[in-house]
RNA sequence: GGUGGGAUAGUCAAGUGGCCAACGACGGCAGACUGUAAAUCUGCUCCCUAUGGGUUCAGAGGUUCGACUCCUCUUCCCACCA
C-alpha cells in the first residue's frame, strides 16, 4: 500500500530532492494517519488552464490521496513583481483589479481536479505585505548577487544589457519566504522552477523553520505538436474549458510517441496498466488509434462528463471516420447566381477566389459530396453543401 | 559622435539593370496512403472570373525604354571604432 502510494507520487517527475521525507511522510499518514501540507504556487496572471497546468494538479491530487493537504498559494503580492523565470525581457506588472478576477476563474478551473476538503487556498499578500521593508531587507540578505547571476535567464539578459529590475531578484526570495511562512513540508512545480523551489528549502533552514521542504519537480508537458511547450501563446494547447467536441479531437490529432507522455502525465491509469497497453500495440494486438480513443475519452470525461465523452466521440467518428457531413455547419445564404470560387470564399472557408481556383484544379472541392472540377461553374438557385478539403464546410443557400 | 553592413512574401533566406510575382528551406493548404494521425510521396502557396490584368522586394523621390537590383534623402536594425 505505501509503495503502491510513493509510486503513484514519483509516477512521472522529472527530479525529487529529498525523497527520502517524502517516504517519511506519507509512511506516518499511513501508520498515524498525520497529514503534511504540499505547497504549490500559482501566479494569477493565466486565467485559462490548459492541461500542461493540470500535469501539476494531478500531483497535487495524488498527494490529497495520502494525506497531502494542498497549500494552494495564490501570488497575489508576487504576481505584482512578476516571477523573472524564462523570461528575456522584464514583465508587466498586473493590476489587483486583474489578478481578483484571475484567481476566481484560476480556482473553479482548479477544483475540477482537486479535493476542496484538502485544499487550504493561502495567499501570500497576507504576510509578504506586513514583512515591510526592514523584513524585506533581512530577507534579501540571504542571497548574493553572485548566486542569483548564476541562473541561466539572468546572466543571459545581464549579459545582452537587458534591463533586470533589482525587484525581480526579490522573486525568488518571497516565494522561498512563502515555504517559510507556510512550513511547507513538501512544494512541487515545474522544472523550470527550480532554483525558485530550492530557495524554499535554503530559506528553511535560514529562518530556522526546523525542516526543510522536499521539492518534487514535474516536467514540462509539450502541447499538441509534441516540440514545444503547451502554452496557450503558441496554439497548442488543450484547455480545460474547451467543448468536449474539441478536447476530444485535439487528444486525437496528437502523435503516437506523445500519446505515451500524455498517458504518463495526464492520465489516470495505473503505470503496469499502461505498460500492458503499451505492450499491446508494440505487439499488434492493440490499435494505437484505439489505445488514444481511451485517452481522449478519460480526458474529456475528466472535464465534462463520460456521456459528453462519448457523445463527443460519437460527433467525432459520424465526421471523420464515416465520412458525413457534420450537423452543425455554418450557414450562408446570397441572391442570385453565384460563380463557386467567390461562394467558398464568401462562406469563409476559402481565403480568396485564386485559393479556391487553385484547389478545385487539386480536386478539393466538393459540393454535395461530389467532387467538382469545373472552376467556371456557377450556382444557380437552391441549397448546397460546399466542401473543401477534409474539415472545411459550409451551407450555401442561393435564391 | 565616426565608419561599414543590412531591411525581400507567414518565417528564414537567395537574387546586384530586362530571362523576377521573385531560387531554396520551413511553415501552411490540398491530393495519395491512412487512424481527421505520424512518416512518406505529389501538387499548390500575392490579388483579380485569368493563356490576360493588377499590386509587391523598409518609406519617399530620381536615373533609365526598363529597377528588388544604380543614385539621393528618411526611418529602423546590426557590427566595429570613440
Amino acid at each position: 500500500m505505501l509503495e503502491e502510494a510513493l509510486r503513484e507520487i514519483h509516477r512521472g517527475s522529472a527530479e525529487i530532492i529529498d525523497d527520502k521525507r517524502i517516504e517519511k511522510l506519507v509512511k506516518a499518514y499511513f501508520d498515524e494517519g498525520k497529514t503534511y501540507t504540499v505547497k504549490a504556487g500559482f501566479d494569477p496572471t493565466a486565467p485559462d488552464l490548459h492541461l500542461g497546468h493540470t500535469v501539476l494538479l494531478n500531483k497535487l491530487a495524488t498527494f490529497q490521496k495520502y494525506g497531502g493537504i494542498v497549500q494552494f498559494l495564490i501570488g497575489d503580492f508576487t504576481a505584482t513583481i512578476g516571477d523573472p523565470t524564462g523570461k528575456n525581457v522584464t514583465r508587466k506588472v498586473l493590476s489587483q483589479e486583474d489578478i481578483k478576477n484571475n484567481i476566481a476563474s484560476y480556482t473553479t478551473q482548479a477544483f475540477k481536479i482537486l479535493d476542496k476538503n484538502k485544499t487550504e487556498i493561502v495567499y501570500n499578500n497576507d504576510w509578504l505585505a506586513p514583512l515591510g521593508a526592514i523584513g524585506m531587507l533581512e530577507l534579501a540578505s540571504n542571497l548574493t548577487v553572485a548566486r542569483m547571476l548564476e541562473r541561466d535567464d539572468f546572466s543571459k539578459r545581464y549579459a545582452s544589457q537587458t534591463p533586470i529590475a533589482v525587484s525581480e531578484f526579490m522573486y525568488p526570495l518571497l516565494q522561498g519566504y512563502d515555504s517559510v511562512h507556510l512550513k511547507s513540508d513538501v512544494e512541487i512545480g515545474g522544472t523550470d522552477q527550480k532554483f525558485n523551489l530550492l530557495m524554499g528549502r535554503q530559506l528553511q533552514k535560514a529562518y530556522d523553520v526546523k525542516k526543510q521542504q522536499a521539492v518534487l519537480m514535474m516536467p514540462i508537458l509539450e502541447g499538441l505538436d509534441g516540440v514545444q511547450k503547451m502554452s496557450k501563446s503558441l496554439g497548442n494547447y488543450i484547455g480545460v474549458s474547451d467543448e468536449p467536441n474539441d478536447m476530444f479531437g485535439k487528444m486525437l490529432s496528437i502523435s503516437d510517441d506523445l500519446m505515451w507522455r500524455y498517458y504518463l502525465l495526464l492520465s489516470s491509469k495505473p503505470l503496469d496498466e499502461i505498460a500492458t497497453i503499451k505492450n499491446g500495440v508494440l505487439d499488434g494486438s492493440l490499435h494505437p488509434k484505439k489505445v488514444k480513443e481511451g485517452l481522449a475519452l478519460e480526458i474529456t470525461a475528466r472535464f465534462h462528463s463520460d456521456e459528453l465523452a462519448l457523445g463527443a466521440k460519437e460527433a467525432f467518428d459520424s465526421l471523420h471516420s464515416k465520412s458525413q457531413i457534420p450537423i452543425d455547419i455554418a450557414e450562408f445564404s446570397c441572391d442570385g447566381e453565384i460563380w463557386i470560387a467567390k461562394a467558398l470564399v464568401d462562406c469563409n472557408i476559402e481565403p480568396s477566389t485564386s485559393q479556391a481556383r487553385r484547389d478545385i484544379k487539386q480536386g478539393a472541392v466538393k459540393i454535395d459530396q461530389i467532387k467538382i472540377s469545373d472552376e467556371q461553374l456557377q450556382l444557380s438557385s437552391g441549397e448546397y453543401v460546399l466542401q473543401v478539403g477534409k474539415r472545411k464546410f459550409a451551407k450555401l443557400k442561393v435564391n
